[in-house]
DNA sequence: ACTGATTTTAATCATTTGATTAAATAATTT
DNA sequence: AAATTATTTAATCAAATGATTAAAATCAGT
C-alpha cells in the first residue's frame, strides 16, 4: 500500500488525481452548471460512480479545484507584490509578464474564477479564508509611499495601481473574442 | 387586435415581452447553463409553457437576448469613438463615463456577455454579422493619427488605448468580489 | 351572442443528470 | 492461501429539466 501511494503521488497518476486533472481541465473550460458529472467521467476515462466514490458529490469535487485555482492566483500575485528584494518597477514588470505568461497557457482561467465568484461570492469568499487581505503590511505598499514622500508627490493609492495594471493585462485575455 | 398589439408595444406588457424581460434578469444573473426555464417562467409570473409557445426553445431565447445585449455594447461602443464632434479626450471622458454608470445599473453583464462568448465563441460572433470591425474608418483613429503626426510622436496604436481604457473601467466591475 | 382564432393552463413525456447500490475485481494483511 | 479491505464496474434510481399536448379561457370580428 504505502509503496504503490508513492508511486501514485509522485507519478500524479492515482485514480483521486485522474478525476481531478479532468474535473480541472472540465470545470475550467464550462464552468459548473454546464459541466456534468458523465464529462469528468469521459475526460478521464474512468467510470462515472468513481467522481463520487473519492468526492462525494459533484460540488464538493469542484470546490476543491476553484479553491486551488483562487489559491494560486492569490498567493502568486502576493509574492510579487510582497518581495523585499524587487524594485517598484521590477514589480510591475514581473506582476505583468508572470500573468502574461500564465494566461497565454491558461487562457480558461480568468473567465472562470470571475464566472464562478460571481455566481457565489460568499461561499467562495469565505472558502478561502480570505481575512480581507491586509493591505498595509504589504512591501509594495511601503515602496510606494516612500517613493510618494521622496517625490514629494501626493501618493495615489497603490492598490489603484495593481487594479490598473492587472485591468489591462487580463482584460485583453478575457475579451479576446471581442477584438 | 391592433390596438391591443400597440397598447401592449407602448406599455412593453405583452406577454411576450414578459417573458423576454424575465429572461434577460434570469440568464444575465445566472447565465445560460444554469438557468432553468422554470427560473424565467417564476420570475416573469407566467405559465412554464408560454416560454415555448412564444419562443420555441429556451436557446432560441437566449439567443435573442444576447444578441441584444452584444448589439448594445458594440453600438455604444461605436457611437462614441465614431463621433466627428467631440475632441479625443471628450471620447475618453465620455466612454469612461458611460460606462461607469452602466456598469454601476447592469453590474451581471460584463460577465455574463463575456462568459457567454466564452462558452460559444464562433455561433455568437456569427450571430452578430460581427464584420471585423472595419477600424481604419473609425474617427477616433483619424484623431489618433493626426495627433501623433502634429506632435510628431510616433504613433501608438489607437486600438490599445481604446483596449486599455475599456480594461481599466470595466475590469474592475467584473473583479470587484475580489478587492 | 356566435364563431373562429389566439392565448393560457395544467398535466404529462422523454431525457438528462447527480447519486447510489450491489456485485466483481484487485490489492493488502494475516 | 485465506481473509480482509480497497477499488472499480455496470445497472439502476429519483429528481430535475426542456419540451409537448390537449383542453380551457380569452379575444376579435361579425
Amino acid at each position: 500500500m504505502a509503496k504503490k501511494v508513492i508511486a501514485d503521488i509522485e507519478k500524479n497518476t492515482s485514480t483521486e488525481e485522474k478525476i481531478k486533472e479532468a474535473a480541472r481541465r472540465v470545470f475550467t473550460q464550462k464552468g459548473y452548471a454546464a459541466t456534468r458529472t458523465r464529462d469528468i467521467a469521459e475526460e478521464s476515462g474512468l467510470n462515472l460512480a468513481l467522481i463520487n466514490y473519492y468526492f462525494r458529490s459533484k460540488e464538493k469535487l469542484f470546490d476543491i479545484i476553484i479553491v486551488e485555482h483562487l489559491q494560486l492566483f492569490i498567493h502568486s500575485v502576493m509574492e510579487i507584490v510582497n518581495d523585499p528584494k524587487t524594485t517598484l518597477q521590477q514589480k510591475m514588470e514581473t506582476l505583468i509578464s508572470h500573468y502574461i505568461d500564465m494566461l497565454i497557457e491558461n487562457p480558461y482561467i480568468p473567465i472562470f474564477v470571475l464566472n464562478e465568484i460571481n455566481a457565489n461570492p460568499e461561499k467562495l469568499i469565505e472558502k478561502l479564508g480570505f481575512e480581507k487581505m491586509q493591505r498595509e503590511n504589504l512591501y509594495i505598499i511601503k515602496q510606494w509611499k516612500e517613493m510618494a514622500a521622496a517625490k514629494k508627490t501626493p501618493a495615489i493609492n497603490p492598490i489603484h495601481i495593481v487594479v490598473n495594471v492587472l485591468s489591462m493585462t487580463i482584460f485583453p485575455f478575457i475579451a479576446s473574442p471581442l477584438l
